[in-house]
DNA sequence: TAATCTTGTGGTCAGTAGGACAATAAGATA
DNA sequence: TATCTTATTGTCCTACTGACCACAAGATTA
């Protein structure tokens, strides 16, 4: 289990553009997309900007790269001071640089998007702290800067790669039904899907291993629970398997 | 038609990696990843590296992105500045930007990747000049840097998209034969595809219009002519259809 | 205790896409 | 005219998929 903490503020953050301390790349900043899943919806966290020529809009969270970083590790310690979070999904998506995107000075920002679960990060269950919120992806607030942009980009490429990667099992817990990855497409997909057709492609990848053990405390016949199988993956990958959705 | 010249050497380029001029991002360069394909083979063009300590060593195009210019614009330029194309088929790959990829220096490079055709850049056909040379993908020489890294998360990058989008008709001339398509794709993916079925599968994406022409020149019988049709494309993608090879 | 409700799980059936492969057509060449 | 090469059409068969039905397993309720 991974440690969890609260922090109290982002250590870095687009709070203070003008700012920015010595010991970073001056042009080049990280901004996280950071995916959960709620209740059967899509959700991204979100940050307060405290800009008073900002007031009311949010922003990604995100920071600066220092001189001695690895791009993915100034990424992952930004998700990290923000979450408590480690270790876990964490992809390039793309570099937005437009001229004028920033105020002030030209800053290009590498984005990176991010899965986590409800299990890892448990606080995606309440709604919002002083300063970091979760948003439904069909309910997004006004943005800062060009973060509109890079969240519009974020979710089509999340909708794609969902459906040729298996990377969704990263917004569920360890074990899960059928029901809930199911739900989880519908979410990210938007779209109604049949469920003894879900199942039957589902199982016939054999990318899933059965737990032996059901689910707790509904009041219907319990499902089974199952685990993705990364072994198993590897290997069929490496046969030339394809994922698909 | 667009205008080709032959230019005499970049202007910004990886050959003198501390003399940035001082109208640039410092930290952050462009390395553009050209595809092309020669007698059904894929192809990269390489610039010659004139540092003496990497002699024999070959280098992806690049340069130096100016403060008052776009990713994308930079890319596009130093791309024109080598081979004279304008506005072709360009697209961001990936951000680099290992601590220790760029010698003395800390520089992030965004990746672009390039499908220039043979009829937009006939000189893909003479194998070299003096500073500029094609590569097939499957016999590279040594690279600088992390240029290797870079072209085969290219490569790996472009089997996957010239699958799931029709991006590989930019590598063809705007009039082509079916087989000229599949040997494209057999190139590309490095795979035998069966004529008859590759043939049916095109066609019934309705993607294509006949030219009404046939093939000249050729000591058997002439195919048929297509040309890709975007509007076609443009529409079938907003009713939810989705390229797949 | 029995009826009923909800979700899980296993099936059918028909339409379709795709791989293997045969057959014919159209030109060019010998 | 025979032969060669590639183009193009068609057929057979299998596997996947969408629509939909039916039963199973528990929990709740009358």
């Amino acid at each position: 289990m991974p440690t969890r903490h609260i922090p109290s503020a982002p250590k870095h953050s687009h709070v203070e553009p003008l700012n920015s301390p010595q010991n970073v790349i001056q042009a080049l900043s990280i901004d996280n997309l950071i995916f959960g899943l709620d209740h059967d919806q899509l959700k991204i966290l979100l940050i307060k900007h405290h800009d008073p020529t900002h007031k009311d809009k949010w922003a990604l969270p995100g920071g600066w790269i220092r001189y001695d970083e690895n791009l993915r590790d100034a990424a992952s310690r930004l998700l990290e001071e923000l979450t408590g979070v480690k270790e876990l999904y964490l992809e390039q998506l793309k570099a937005f640089g437009r001229v004028d995107r920033f105020p002030n000075d030209r800053v290009v920002t590498i984005a990176y998007y991010a899965l986590v679960s409800a299990e890892d990060y448990p606080f995606i269950e309440s709604q919002s702290t002083s300063f970091a919120r979760w948003f439904s992806v069909n309910n997004l607030p006004t943005l800062i800067y060009d973060h509109a942009e890079i969240v519009n980009h974020g979710i089509k490429f999340l909708r794609h790669q969902v459906c040729h990667k298996p990377i969704g099992f990263n917004l569920l817990p360890e074990k899960f039904t059928l029901l809930q990855l199911q739900s989880l497409y519908e979410a990210i997909l938007n779209v109604k899907l049949d469920k003894p057709n879900f199942r039957r492609k589902i199982m016939k990848m054999n990318l899933l291993t059965p737990c032996n053990e059901k689910q707790q405390g509904v009041p219907h016949r319990a499902a089974n629970l199952y685990r993705f199988d990364d072994e198993a993956y590897r290997k069929l990958s490496e046969m030339g398997f394809a994922f698909e959705i």
